[in-house]
DNA sequence: AATGAATGAGTATTCATTCAT
DNA sequence: GATGAATGAATACTCATTCAT
């Protein structure tokens, strides 16, 4: 009896499991889907048959794992703002032995392979959310609020340190942002190659500028 | 005799002077309420109903001006890169007496000035006409490939003349112009006040960097 | 005083008369207009631009001639019937010289003369204004049924003078208009040459069923 | 297990069976309404409003079938001519003991019983197609083009056998067309009853009018 | 859970007609 | 009379979402 209620049991738990992973797959691979067809053909000319189509699965199936187009869309735009998140946390000045230059490098350099890693999340975030509408574009606005409240904490801590320049940090912040968005752009769409080249300019800009050191 | 029909004439010349150039008020009203409608609404969110409304006019009346919605978001497009390029024609490193450090600033508040007085125009091009279709996004690419390259330019002469830095120009007008951009999003969306200070921080920052001087 | 009295009375005749001459000339040519137009492409799918661009006349100049884009139909199927009508009136078997097969010869040849020099007419009646509304279905209905009338006479007469075969004429002189319609179609359609051959072939076809068999 | 495995195969095969069964029954639904609408109001007086109605479906139903009204236009008429002609088919001169006369009426008496049965039919292709497009008009020009072959090979066949004067068959086999055709007419919409001896008079019209005269 | 047929609200565009000049 | 800019009713078609099977 046991024995029977036991396997019934772990029949249950067997196939719940494993029905919830279906689940979770399921809804991985819709969500990477839309990912790829809303990058390549944008939100409005992304139909649900694009997505069902690309995904192999009925129209319905669709509407069991997501409420609507506009939810799919939310929580793909939610899950790579967490992941841009992410690789921004642990962005922190050391003050071990490297060089500040050098962490600066390295740092920008995981972020930037991020990126280029996923064009199509890159593509996602700086063109086909854009200006969709406004619930969208405060969720993206925070996503650079945070960005750039986290590089004017920086800026601040280098200022304390005498590090930096004691100048308006909030605006320096977003001139940092905007050259690291931009070169995050032509990174991806002008496929500029060599990112170590890249990152390393970067860094130099930001930290002395563009004049040559007056001799 | 002659006076009479010279009076006809005027007249006939003077009704068709009259009725052209209502057409290009009518043309121009439809213009600058689209600008306004589309850059509070977005391209998709708007309706042909809105516009019409807007500029008080019937739904015919849309149709005798511009081929279609996407046709009269395109006209607008148009003008607006040509308006911005126009604003950007004229900034020269000058080497009369001012600084170049007060130059830029004239130059770029001169810039900013322009975007600052009309939100909408940089809405529509930062946010609106971003991720559309194809064809707009070519046409912003080469609005900013037309930036980017006059500012690689003047980076180009300042290695020349020893002022700048001999780095990769290429990558760095890159991020001179992510940098711009974003304060101008920032001034216009933000409304950022003190547009002197901000745009005094911005030179700076590309001037000199972020670094405090080596002391 | 008379003088000039009589001269204003003159003037004004002369004008209204050279001003009604003006108006029937634009009525005219705005027929002929359309009568080309409509022929080309069909009621529907002619647009009162085209019949204005082909006039060379102002959009409200038209609406000074005829009340609708359907009413200059109406007058051009009316005037159409009304030819053809005409066309027919006069043909009689004549009991003179002549045998009445070289009669029919010659008034068959007259009405597809007709028809032939004006494949315009011919196209409107047989395509153009088929099916197109109850009213215009009426018309003809009408114009068949008068011609269908005007065949049944004559056999009729033909059957009494011991010359037709006596049997239904009814349905008989729809044949023989059967017969007739589909060959003014082949002739402007397929543009068949050779009219007398084809008229001689079509009276034998008709002569030989119809006449009593000689003994 | 296979009984199941069956079971459940034969569940899935009878329900794509029936959907596929629903599926053609809606679309002869769809074509047998829009044949009755059509012929009733004409091409361009038919909303794809009044088809729906009709058919009792929703709007997006009816796209579900069609491409397009146009669609179901072209669809309904392929279907019409292909009726047609298949009431054609086996239209033979037989030279089997019936005489060719009776053997004639009891073949366009079928035909005609065809046409007589649909009187929709029959308006759609005597008076809805007609002048619609080049598209339409063409395949009625190809469908009178066969039947005129079928008829002047029928002629050339009974000239070979000395049955039929020797004479233009192609012009001939028009006349006897148009006859055809207007008595197809008469039939249906002037709704004149005795189908058979209508066709006899037709068919001795024709005969005696093709027939060389016996000797 | 999975399916896909059915739904119907929503919208850009056309074009005959009007009317102020 | 002549003009042509303005009008707005009318309509085919799309596509996100639902729901019976």
């Amino acid at each position: 009896m046991a024995g029977v209620t036991e396997s019934i049991m772990l029949d249950r738990d067997g196939r719940s499991v494993r029905a919830e992973a279906t689940r979770d797959r399921r809804r991985r691979e819709l969500l990477d889907v839309a990912l790829r067809v809303f990058s390549e053909r944008g939100y409005h000319e992304t139909r649900i048959s694009d997505l069902i189509a690309a995904a192999g699965v009925a129209r319905g199936t669709f509407y069991l794992y997501f409420e609507s187009k506009n939810a799919i869309f939310h929580e793909l735009l939610d899950e790579l703002v967490a992941r841009i998140n992410a690789s921004i946390v642990g962005v922190e000045l050391g003050e071990g032995a490297p060089s500040l230059r050098d962490q600066l490098i390295a740092t920008l350099e995981r972020v930037f392979a991020v990126f280029d890693a996923s064009p199509d999340l890159t593509a996602f975030v700086l063109r086909v959310a854009v200006g969709l509408d406004p619930e969208i574009d405060k969720k993206l606005s925070e996503l650079y609020g945070r960005l750039h409240a986290f590089i004017a904490m920086s800026l601040d801590n280098g200022v304390q340190l005498g590090l930096v320049r004691a100048t308006d940090t909030r605006i320096l912040a977003w001139a940092v942002l905007g050259s690291i968005k931009q070169l995050v752009e032509v990174l991806v769409e002008r496929r500029e190659r060599d990112l170590h080249a890249m990152v390393a300019s970067l860094v130099d800009y930001n930290l002395a500028g563009l004049l040559a050191p007056a001799r």
